[in-house]
DNA sequence: ACTATATTTCGCCAACTAACTAAATGAGAT
DNA sequence: ATCTCATTTAGTTAGTTGGCGAAATATAGT
């Protein structure tokens, strides 16, 4: 129960939705969410975080860079599940379009520490 | 956007989730899911409009009564997908079983206005 | 060792949430 | 009309959440 409900917490905030719908197109650094989100930086690295707390995403370190991916291998039926209907879903909507668009231009050595 | 964060926002409460794995069993009233989750009535009140809100339950009046129960025939794609998924899980929780035992034994003409 | 850059953690604040009690509303029964 | 009971709405409070900036950590390059 507490396992689920995390889950769902998880994905009710659209921050957090904008960021796994950026993840589907490829995975991203920490700076590069940042940029499109246009948040603080330690912000958008507790959202990775707790989006991975749930198993919804996986890191792994590149560098100087932390790539975050979607967990497109997990066994968790749930995350599974969830994470299939938000891949087909809200492609129409404006912010997340305008987020690929932006993710699509954005390159982590021009971008970052600017 | 902001319709599919309002629904996991309103499945991100671990009563509602319970409200929601008993009226899988029966439609119920106010006053007897306020008996099997021991809350204040206000309280269940504002979890099922909050429910309601979603489409992922629908009441109807029956006489003092207002009688709660999942929306089967709803259209939308993400509301029907995500109470599949809750109808499949969370049969083998404790609080849940729990819950459903209880269910099974309630009574509103005997249990309410106790 | 020192610097620069990327990320995370910490401490704070404003907004939101879930709980309660009390008051208001609605509908059946006397 | 009045009474009773089910439910909803309003107001309050404690706890949680999401944002920020600053400080701490990690890694690459000089």
């Amino acid at each position: 129960m507490r396992e689920i409900v995390k889950l769902f917490k998880a994905l009710s905030d659209p921050n957090r939705i904008r960021i796994l719908k950026m993840l589907e197109f490829r995975p991203l650094c920490v700076c590069e969410i940042t940029k499109v989100l246009q948040l603080a930086t330690s912000t958008v690295s507790r959202h990775l975080s707790l989006l991975r707390d749930v198993d919804l995403i996986i890191d792994s370190k590149d560098g100087k860079w932390v790539n975050y991916e979607l967990n497109r291998s997990i066994k968790d039926l749930d995350v599974k599940e969830v994470l299939a209907i938000i891949g087909t879903r809200l492609n129409d909507d404006r912010t997340i379009a305008s987020d690929l668009k932006n993710v699509k231009a954005v390159d982590r050595n021009v971008i970052c520490a600017s």
